[in-house]
DNA sequence: CGGAGTTTTGACTTCGATCAACGAAAGTGG
DNA sequence: CCACTTTCGTTGATCGAAGTCAAAACTCCG
């Protein structure tokens, strides 16, 4: 298999996700057919495209977005290290959204038509698609309530904290900053903000000494004031299965 | 078995819904422990409860929502005959929103602990279970886009076909009305808006001929006009797995 | 009849969108 | 190496869609 094995992947390491056996081991070496490198703005899956593969992210970060007809875009979340993508087209038949990398990405590649094998014959692996579906499922979810019933600077601030907990746990924070490279266009356009709010809301919250974000490095200086800014209550990040 | 049998569930005989083979049919007799009947206003599923139980909607309408450390509610989505709950309390151990009856509803009951049996001998149904997952992402992925980049009339309209087309399907529709027994206010908070608002916003559709809404029965004059309004592109109703 | 819940309407306010312009950085090509 | 373009972040001025406040009209029910 080119690419990396997944007995030496860098993901399995971090306790945020589950541990594998030994068995779910061999077997995911089977299930990768191999690896995926891309360029920044390379576009991975097409909204109403049919792919014939699923994938996990190696390395990189990118977003899930659509586009409607006006030509607005809807960023549906960002993609960081251990994310699945391509489940629903692989089950639902096509794509709802496109997938696009937002700096250079190494994705494991899956074959889509394996996955009915894998219910079949690895339950225990099934059921962990399962599981990442229900917690893709709880996050849309709090992204609508944020959309729905949070201002601006709720939202920012809401967005920053869970960014930053997903990324520390994946294990990329370092002295305090992780690394966010992506535009404020993509925030703006996930939080259904303008451009210009949106960076005049950083500024503010900047100016108040609670985030700084520049340069592709967040850092978040009062986690606590954040989080009660944006009504989160911080729960206890839960491992995961991991794909 | 108390209440209805799987093999004269009325859901089974809508299009909508894909068969079952014998075989499922009669697992899911077994899988099925019971029936819950309850008043409008009852609570089905409490945020943060860990629920031992899992429900397919037979009868009747509610809401899933969270509730906001400020008080304000976020409805989720609703819950339309066919509909599956607990599945997030059922994988993740813990349910992330609360479900509550807005009529009188039926509701098929399944044992949580059951769950792993079905992944481990019935693939087929646990395939189900994810597809039924992934139809789910992808409508909280449309609600997002909807609260982010839809003003008010085009969420209220998109809102409107969706619901229409879902009830349709499902056998609901007669004579161009459909039953919708929500109040304006649970609208509201499902599209993020203030009741005021939404409360105009009917109006003005009303006065243009396009959509009337009262007394629980929803009747969309032009749905053409309306989806156009509300930039959807009208997909085909995709028949789905009924659990 | 009184009270609670819901819908409706009008008056006023505000948050965030839009418009417009500028600066900095990076790439491109003659 | 320097004009030129493109992309992205920043800031100020103005406008409008939707929120908030308040109150009336209709239920439905005990």
């Amino acid at each position: 298999m080119p690419g990396t094995s997944c007995k030496n992947c860098p993901l399995r390491k971090r306790s945020m996700f589950l541990p594998f056996t030994e068995e779910e081991l061999a077997f995911m070496e089977t299930f990768k057919t191999g690896e995926l490198k891309v360029d920044p703005r390379t576009t991975i899956l097409l909204e109403g495209s049919n792919s014939p593969q699923l994938y996990t992210v190696l390395d990189g970060m990118g977003t899930r977005y659509t586009t409607l007809e006006n030509g607005k875009r809807q960023v549906i979340n960002f993609l960081f290290p251990g994310d699945f993508a391509g489940l629903q087209a692989g089950i639902m038949g096509e794509m709802k959204h496109s997938v696009e990398a937002s700096t250079h990405m190494t994705l494991c590649v899956f074959r889509r038509d394996d996955l009915w094998e894998v219910f079949r014959r690895y339950p225990e692996r099934a059921y962990d698609l399962t599981w990442i579906g229900a917690v893709e499922e709880h996050f849309l979810g709090e992204t609508i309530a944020s959309l729905g019933q949070r201002d601006a600077t709720q939202r920012i601030a809401w967005a920053l904290v869970r960014i930053y907990e997903r990324l520390k746990a994946a294990g990329l924070e370092k002295d305090g900053f992780v690394p966010l490279p992506f535009r404020q266009q993509d925030l703006a356009d996930a939080l259904g903000l303008s451009l210009v709010h949106t960076n005049k809301t950083l500024k503010a919250l900047r100016d108040i000494g609670l985030a700084q974000w520049s340069e592709g490095q967040l850092e978040l200086l009062k986690v606590e004031d954040l989080a009660s800014l944006a009504m989160i209550d911080l729960e206890r990040p839960q491992a995961r299965p991991l794909m």
